[in-house]
DNA sequence: GTGAAAGCGCTAACAA
DNA sequence: TTGTTAGCGCTTTCAC
């Protein structure tokens, strides 16, 4: 920065108010110290600059994997819009545990981030209490955390919503799949069961726990004993809510396998309109991951600019129904316009 | 780190040294300064460190996008990898022109990254111009540069193999279905051209231009259009070639929804080995994101400790044929063990 | 094996 | 509007 000051005549002073872009700056002499720059290829080092300023110009992210359709478009959008605020993205990635605890042991972001987003964690209290540790904001995505800033979708309101629109079909034996934990990754499975539920009950229909399997995503013997469990109840279900459009695919893929037609004799509903749902032609609840990045990023810039700013604010992100291929009305007795399909 | 010093009743230099385990200090204190570290819940502040010592603990990426499965793999070996080794691992998404050409602009990583890893681009001469303006070591992955350093498969030899595959399978018209740019984003789709047609020729079967077609992934309407114009030729392919499983899933999507059976009436082989493929029964050529990512680790690391390294070294990784059930003997009169099928 | 002192590159407070 | 000065928190000589 003193080379740039000596070629451009100017102070060190100068040249750092030039370049962070103040307005106590002569156009003149700003436009002498941007060239000088220029020529010399220069940028200001954020190291020196964040030891006296306190601000590290950086956000940290833990995530388990970037090998997620969720994270990888949510931070693909979070990324760019930091970046336009002149912030930087750090990612920690723990896909093993043992990733994981030496991240809570030494939580490197410690110092080095002005703010962090933790991604789709289940986590422990313990490892809560270690982030409280952290001298700076933490954001939660994808997840309720009380007292916390949060950004998520309203799984309930989502898993209502598609339950409802099984029933406007005149489904009225509606099986739910929900996942189990792949090695505390959550995945917001409870607030989405207990969408179903409520839709069901506000519809007056009973719940029947037999309708109701739980496997693991990648899993496909047990998805196939899942859906072998509920085609050999005494009355099968006429449509299948599947808690990820992953899982929703497996369902289908399994059904036809089996010869039962897809859409025909089983409704498939999915949700989170991963682009496999289009591919499938699954109807689906579709949430966006792109917006709660959005949303992530100015909630962290918010809280690392607003020192008064509501240090526990949510963001919950509206769900909508994306009826495709997939559902269809049962037997030809009910439609999505015809009401709540009671009759 | 004052506080520490004080704490453990020592000097600031000598808390220094122990917490970067420099072997010049006596056990007894040693214990002394970690406790008292534990005790104030103390980090080392990398941009102090970093002032003095000139290097940022910080490995730069520079990708298109997250939301890719080959980005994505590739990065979640990569960041513990990097982690391990005490560095983190720092994000510049360029999703549009307009933050690529920012990003080549301003060189945000520029003095606050030791490494920049450069994936997945087609690259102007003049942004590679400006990446060699960067003060530190950039390696290309999945891509060469001419005396720079980079990682990739070998692309030809892997194509060559597939078609090779196709070929002991006794098919004789192979058709190859590239990928054409979606802006700037680089598959190494010509390597693999030319691997098809080495393979070919090494048979002694002449190239034929008409069995080559180009379509965008995402396009379902112009892959259509493709798989017409390979349809509708005089003597059709019985296997087709397809760049990428994405590309090839589709195009079978495509083929059985015109009637056409695959594999019975046609071959289809993919390229990456995607979770697609899995699940699509797709035979591929399978490379390994993940150990690109561990290799280009490896490679920044040793760029950044090792002053004398090669600064132009290559590390070319293999890639292996996954036979599954897509790919079959051209009416049964030929077979994978068959020798090079010649005959 | 340990401490004192200098200084890394920048910004902020103050003076001019 | 601009320059001067004093550190930010650490590492690294160089003494001891």
């Amino acid at each position: 920065m003193a080379d740039v000051a000596e070629r451009a005549g100017v102070s060190a002073s100068t040249v750092s108010r030039t370049l962070r872009g103040l307005s106590t700056v002569s156009p003149e002499v700003r436009s002498r110290v941007e060239q000088a720059a220029r020529e010399l290829n220069f940028a200001v080092s954020r190291q020196a600059a964040s030891l006296v300023t306190g601000k590290t110009g950086v956000v940290a992210v833990l995530a388990p994997t970037l090998n997620s359709w969720f994270i990888g478009s949510a931070l693909s959008t979070l990324g760019p819009e930091l970046r336009a605020a002149g912030m930087d993205l750090l990612v920690y990635l723990t896909p093993e545990m043992s990733a994981r605890a030496d991240f809570f042991e030494r939580l490197p972001a410690r110092r080095n981030a002005d703010a962090l987003l933790v991604f789709s964690f289940d986590l422990t209290d313990e490892e809560t209490a270690r982030l409280d540790d952290l001298q700076m904001p933490v954001i939660y995505v994808s997840q309720h955390s009380d007292g916390c800033p949060s950004v998520y979708v309203d799984d309930v309101a989502g898993a209502r919503r598609g339950t409802q629109h099984l029933l406007n079909l005149g489904h009225r034996r509606i099986a739910f799949v929900q996942t189990i934990g792949a090695s505390g990754f959550s995945f917001s499975s409870n607030e989405r069961l207990i969408g179903y539920q409520q839709a069901l009950t506000g519809a007056g229909i009973p719940l029947d726990d037999e309708l109701v399997v739980a496997t693991v995503v990648s899993d496909k013997r047990r998805i196939t004993e899942a859906v072998g469990e509920l085609l050999s109840l005494r009355e099968p279900p006429t449509a299948i809510f599947a808690e990820q459009d992953e899982l929703a695919a497996s369902v289908i893929w399994t059904l036809r396998k089996g010869r039962i037609d897809v859409p025909e004799r089983i409704s498939v509903l999915g949700f989170d309109d991963h682009p496999l749902a289009e591919w499938s032609d699954l109807s689906t609840i579709a949430q966006s991951p792109s917006d709660i990045g959005r949303a992530a990023g100015e909630l962290a810039r918010s809280l690392i600019n607003e020192p008064d700013a509501d240090p526990a604010r949510h963001i919950v992100l509206p769900t909508r129904l994306i009826p495709r291929g997939s559902t269809v009305p049962l037997r030809g007795d009910g439609e999505e316009t015809a009401g709540n399909g009671a009759g």
